[in-house]
DNA sequence: GTCACATACAACCATATGGTTGTATCTATG
DNA sequence: CATAGATACAACCATATGGTTGTATGTGAC
């Protein structure tokens, strides 16, 4: 299974409500496809595909625990789509920051 | 348009490189579509329909001035996708310190 | 070893997505 | 108003996605 963490996957695997539900479930990592399936309308298939897409992005991973596979949240994966996040509002800030100077600059100029 | 500010809309948005690298440009909101269609290896319907995207998820907004539309980023639809992130990752703190109290209260037990 | 439970996966269908080309509309300028 | 530039959008195609049902495999309990 590919899990390289790359933030396209991880964006696209977090662009669905039920997704996005089963990763706040396994922040507590002790449910297994089942009981995580029972908390949803529709089939266990679906839910074990979801599972699946989750686990390609990296945001999930699977422990066997008996006859169980327990799904546990990758925090790493959540907190690199939050660190890209991040850049973005940096990089917002900077600009506000030249845009100030650029302002405080021309009235400098207007005296 | 919609424009609802939905998670799901916008990391579907976010879940492209091409898409992630126009919400970057448009941070300055300065070029036109036309001026962003000219970075990238892809034909100007491409283009459009990825601008589209971003708007239908709130992450751009477009402002005519003179002949031209300049694409700018809503920093507010990024923080909301951030937000969103932020509370997953607290939770997990939430565990972490629930963990800690349970060990804690174990050791309590035992003595 | 057999049975039941948990998981995995293939095949199938409908719809969405990401790209193309072509045509139409809108706006500024001579 | 004619024309060129900037944008919009429809039609089309290939592939991906999200769901279904059905079948197979693996593991623990008896």
């Amino acid at each position: 299974m590919t899990t390289v963490l790359d933030a396209d996957r991880i964006f696209a695997a977090m662009a669905d409500a039920t997704r996005r539900d089963i990763v706040l479930r396994a922040l507590d990592a002790r449910e297994g496809v089942v009981e995580l399936a029972a908390h949803y309308p529709m089939s266990f298939a679906a839910i074990q595909k979801h599972i699946a897409v989750l686990e390609r992005a990296g945001l999930v991973t699977k422990e066997r625990d008996g006859r169980r596979k327990v799904v546990r949240t990758n925090i790493d994966a959540l907190r690199l789509a939050r660190g890209l996040l991040d850049e973005y509002e940096a990089l917002w800030r900077g600009r506000i920051d030249r845009m100030t100077d650029l302002i405080a600059y021309s009235k400098e100029i207007e005296r």
